[in-house]
DNA sequence: CGGAATGTTGAACCGTTTCAAACGGAGTGG
DNA sequence: CCACTCCGTTTGAAACGGTTCAACATTCCG
């Protein structure tokens, strides 16, 4: 089910084929990108260093998280970012970077020069329409989680994530996963949904009591997909993933 | 101070061109795309009919709003669409729409067809890379939006509302406006935020209480920009408007 | 084993919602 | 010109969802 090669732009193919149509050609240019390669253990900053200013980065496996801080010290998280995507495309077209991203698991992630970048776009400018459909896709994204914070309450919320996470976290496009170890804690849970950690706890106690979720540490298992989707009001039509698998909802 | 020329498409040369460079002769293949237009009135919705289904909608003047709406009813702005907005670029890509669009003032709207775009686009590749720019400033656009929603109180939320319609509502990259007629009831502001009509009234008027704003009925006059960018947090990056003005914050 | 980070629980508190009623202005028809 | 209606705004009082603070339990990790 998933592309099998350990290179590790295939992770990118991947997830470009997720949302649009990508041509041998595009995927063989692609896969002769220069990169390099770094480790970043769960916690740190996901930001290339130094020398590697001007290049993107992509993530290539683990989980990150986008925030962004307040004066005051809040935080609120504003996606989660998983392999195959690129986590500065912004700073490439804009030349200015708001907001920050952090490994919520250990990573793997790799620079690609903005020039190697170019010289690629300027050859098959198709690779920037996939791009173009990359940040429209997020752009969705973002505008759920915006209904999920601001009109949903707490268990709409965390269910919503908790659906969100199950298709997103094995990441090929498949049906949403049954059981997955959440990659967050209960403050970041918090921090993601506009709650406190204290009340997403009693949330979640709340989902496990009614029977919609089972918990073991992180262990998060879906008991009721039908349940737990209604109740956040999950509709998977946002992520705009061309469905393989025979997944209703 | 505004590029004076009433060509329709000039309002969206104009708003790319807030973002990008753009050259004389994209600008002027842009200018010579076959459009269709027509007028809304304030509340309709903003979308193309019949015929013309495989046309990208632009925002020529007027505002505009997106939102979507919950199962139950209740309803999340996200966003506010100003003229030279491209209104459903997703649907061109991703063949699917999530979320609608309606006019808060009266607005023109002009259609232009996929393919013409495509064709464009194939000659001068570099039109997708402006659309892709936008793409990314509204996804930045969206993300403040959620810390907005996510971790602001409310008197933040309107404050910060309040800060960001007076950086786009004149729409040319001009330090933020002074005074302005607020496009939207109580009602709406609320579904932007996340907050209902009554307390977005009463926050309202605890901003004037405090001498940050003044109010004629939906005139909105900030009498102190630095007190209220400050209580909003607002940090005027994220619009990333290459400032022509002089524009402290 | 010890210490720090994360998760859990209770009780008091507060910002925001809810509900309901009244007010104001704009538009319409008599 | 008045009466009427509609829609948005304003105000008050009560209720509620979520926060805060603080203490304790647990897990993780060196």
């Amino acid at each position: 089910m998933n592309t099998a090669s350990d290179h590790p732009l295939m992770s990118l193919v991947d997830r470009l084929s997720l949302h649009s149509a990508i041509s041998p050609d595009d995927c063989a240019s692609l896969l002769k990108l220069p990169f390099r390669s770094q480790q970043f253990e769960s916690g740190n900053a996901l930001a290339a260093q130094g020398e590697l200013r001007d290049h993107c980065s992509l993530l290539v496996s683990g989980i990150g998280y986008r925030y962004k801080t307040l004066s005051g010290g809040l935080r609120q998280i504003v996606g989660v970012c998983v392999p195959g995507e690129i986590l500065d495309l912004k700073q490439m077209y804009l030349h200015q970077l708001d907001g920050s991203v952090r490994a919520l698991t250990q990573c793997q992630m790799v620079s690609i020069s903005h020039l190697d970048l170019r010289q690629l776009i300027a050859k098959r400018p198709n690779i920037e329409k996939l791009f173009l459909t990359e940040a429209l896709v997020e752009l969705s994204r973002s505008r759920e989680w915006l209904v999920t914070v601001g009109r949903r309450n707490a268990r709409a919320r965390v269910a919503h994530l908790l659906c969100e996470l199950a298709f997103r976290l094995d990441g090929n496009g498949s049906p949403p996963i049954q059981s997955y170890l959440l990659p967050m804690t209960q403050e970041q849970l918090g921090d993601a949904l506009g709650l406190t950690s204290v009340h997403v706890n009693r949330t979640l106690k709340s989902l496990v009591a009614d029977g919609s979720i089972a918990r073991g540490g992180r262990w998060i298992t879906i008991l009721d997909w039908a349940n737990l989707a209604s109740l956040a009001g999950f509709d998977s039509r946002y992520l705009h993933v061309k469905q393989v698998g025979t997944c209703a909802v």
